[in-house]
This record gives structure tokens, C-alpha cells and sequence, in this order.
DNA sequence: ATTTAAATAATAACAGTTCCTATTATTAGA
DNA sequence: TCTAATAATAGGAACTGTTATTATTTAAAT
């Protein structure tokens, strides 16, 4: 893979945070440093920059986001901030091999989403 | 919610299936039985339903797929074979509780994916 | 410096989904 | 049973997130 500036940007925007932002925010970030950068630029270094395993596809409903930290994590996401959380739950390693067992199936991966409120969000006041 | 017949055979189709079916799955079949029902009938009936706590909608990556299985429980997605199969991990209630607990958020919800190959798929012939 | 191929900007194309509008169908009430 | 009110529809346009195309630029090997 070529050295590009476009791309060395795209990646320290994606590490910079720990937000998941979506490739529209990167985009949005990347053309303060580059102001003429193009969103499919971004699509297909984010494409890239995953294949290589820099960073991690994740996706929200039916949005792709990105994420830098790979590192085997589960997400927390509130329904009120719509962000999502990185956390560390201990079972992971555990329920992969349970399920590896019994279904025979050959698990690589297991995405965990907790779906809820935060504490900013879980009293009656609602956002919208 | 007043009825319709388009309605009824959305939700018995989405019921005929343990295939986790996607909105143009459905229409193909829907249209077999009404061959003039439209695509935008399908989605908006699939998500009424989802309303009502009648079927589930969840999410394949990017896409849409619709669950007549309420209960609890998990999926396990092939990346061969593309298709996902529910399981029932004991997990569930109690990792939703920890959660809950040490983070302060208010879980409604749990999502687990475990990805890999099935059976079929995890010697070393490989699809495509 | 020249050459070669990878990466780019710009934009078109695409897929999945939602929205719009004139028409049709369900259902409550006369 | 007929009618009126209005929810649901078909058909298609519009929208959103993403991928593909192409002529041009750029990294980097020679």
C-alpha cells in the first residue's frame, strides 16, 4: 500500500476519537486539513485502512462506523445519544468457545451491543 | 391498526421462515399471492409490525432483515453462506445485569452476532 | 529525470429505504 | 345496507449511504 497524505489523514481523524464516527463525520474533519478531499477518498481508505486491519468496520443499524481501537470490546449504545460506548465485558473469549462447542460452528468474531440509556438519558426527561 | 390483507401476508411470510428474510425477500414472495403489491407496502407493514412488537427488525451489516422470534436470543451469521441462524446463549440476562450495574445505563436490549464459518464451511473449501 | 502503477477528485451509478400523492378499501355509524 | 371518514395502498420519485468509473495526479522505483 502507497504512502498518500489523504489516507494518513483519514487514519489519525478515526484514531483521534472515541466516538465511531461515521465516514461523512471523517469526511467532514478530513476537508479542514484538505479541502478538496472527496468523500469517496475517505469510503475507500476506510476500506483500506480495514482490510489492513488498522481499524475496525462497525456497524450501527445501517450505518457503517469506524472504530481504532481493536482490541476484542463490546459496544453500549444509547438510545437517547445515539453514540455508542466502548466497554469491556469479561466473557467474551468464554462465549465463543461455548458456542464454537456446541453449534460446530468455527466463530471468528462475536459482536455484543448493549441497547439502552445512559445515565444522562435514563430519568423520565427525553430528548426530541 | 386497521387491517389489510397486504398486512396479513407480510407478517405470515415473515412467519413462514427461519431465514432472518431481508424487505425484498419478502415482497418477492408477497408478490406471488397479490402480484401488484408494492415495495413500499413491504417496508412500511415491516415496520408497523416491528412497532407493535409483532415481528423484530435486525441488522445484518448493512441491511435490513425482519425476525418473527421475539424471545431472547442470539444470532450466528456464516460469512459463506451469508444466511444467520438463531441460538439461545444462557448469557444473556445476566451479562445485561453486569452491564447495567458498572456502567450506570438503563439496558433494554442485548444484540450478540457471533461470525464465522458453519460447518459446511469451516474445512478449506471456500465459496466464489 | 523518467516511468509505472497506485491513489486521487469529481461525479455518476447503485442499493436499500423512505416519502409523496392520487386512488382504494376498511370500518364505524346512520 | 349504504355512506362518510380516513387508514392503507400502488406507483413512483426522492433520499441516503456507499461503491464504481474515469481522466488526472502522485509516490516511488529505476
Amino acid at each position: 500500500m502507497r504512502y498518500s497524505q489523504q489516507r494518513e489523514i483519514i487514519r489519525d481523524i478515526v484514531f483521534s476519537t472515541n466516538s465511531h464516527p461515521t465516514a461523512d463525520w471523517v469526511y467532514g474533519k478530513a476537508k479542514k486539513s484538505m479541502p478538496n478531499i472527496s468523500l469517496g477518498t475517505v469510503y475507500r481508505n476506510l476500506k483500506q485502512l480495514t482490510d489492513q486491519h488498522i481499524i475496525k468496520t462497525i456497524y450501527d443499524g445501517t450505518i457503517a462506523r469506524y472504530d481504532w481501537n481493536k482490541e476484542s470490546h463490546d459496544h453500549l449504545k444509547c438510545v437517547d445519544c445515539g453514540e455508542m460506548v466502548d466497554i469491556q465485558t469479561s466473557n467474551r473469549e468464554r462465549l465463543k468457545t461455548v458456542v464454537n462447542d456446541k453449534h460446530n460452528f468455527d466463530i471468528t468474531d462475536v459482536e455484543i451491543t448493549f441497547i439502552g440509556k445512559c445515565h444522562k438519558h435514563n430519568k423520565k426527561e427525553k430528548k426530541e
